[in-house]
DNA sequence: ATCAACCTTGACATTATGTCAGGGTCAAGG
DNA sequence: CCTTGACCCTGACATAATGTCAAGGTTGAT
């Protein structure tokens, strides 16, 4: 399967296909005599675990533990448990930081007038917090 | 007042402070004799501004928004409003979008033993899914 | 044979920040 | 007067993940 295929079967744009196997997320692909890209329903699917792992926030890193985990026999589903929990908890932290980063403005945003005064206690939160 | 001085009563680093400078959200800064920059109690004022709207989670442009309403008198607060609704709009929604991948790991967590064995629901479900 | 649609690599851009290098400046102490 | 350490200057390279564009080879269909 070419690139264009595997892109579309995927949904992982061409550019990031050739770039997580330039990192090494993907073993270098197979290619035919002409120099293209050979998909195998293989690498097929290991696209997939990393597009389906990014749509879950992990990084290309995180990502590369897990797919090392993917890839042996010999590892304990506890491992791989503490990746995952490990990055739950970084989700948890981010979305928390970034609520109270809302609440924080919309406490602000609720002094304010909104109408064609120039007087904004929002500006002037900002200038002093 | 030095780069140094201002970088500590503000907490924005050096590096920092003259790239804002660069990217124009601070004015080209006065120079001393030896080249120095010398940064005015309302250049302090300024990068002040710009640390806590960095702390509220806008963006160098929308920061730049920001500042100009700032600046101009005849803003009105309705349109300062706008600019801080849609950031607080902004953050709700990546915020609910890492709780929902963080459900979504916890979710394909819960089916996992975490013990010595590889079988694991997670690399499982990153697979599929 | 030609034309469109595909593939290749490489380069540059993005956002906000860190770090390092090579070099001037200033103040204090010998 | 000279040295030393603590500043300051600019410029370059790096990060993470992705987009876009350019210049060129390939393939398949007309």
């Amino acid at each position: 399967m070419n690139i264009g295929q595997a892109s579309k079967t995927t949904g992982v744009s061409e550019r990031m296909i050739r770039y997580y196997e330039r990192v090494g997320l993907m073993p270098p692909t197979d290619r035919r005599d002409n120099g293209y890209r050979d998909y195998s329903p293989q690498s097929i699917e290991r696209l997939r675990f990393i597009a389906n792992a990014r749509g879950l926030g992990f990084s290309l890193e995180e990502i590369a533990t897990l797919l090392g985990l993917w890839d042996n026999r010999e590892r304990t589903s506890s491992e791989v448990k503490a990746v995952a929990l490990a990055h739950a908890d970084d989700l948890g932290r981010k979305a928390a930081a970034l609520e109270a980063m809302r609440r924080a403005l919309l406490e602000l945003a609720e002094g304010c007038s909104g109408d064609s005064r120039p007087d904004c206690p929002i500006l002037d939160g900002i200038a002093v917090s």
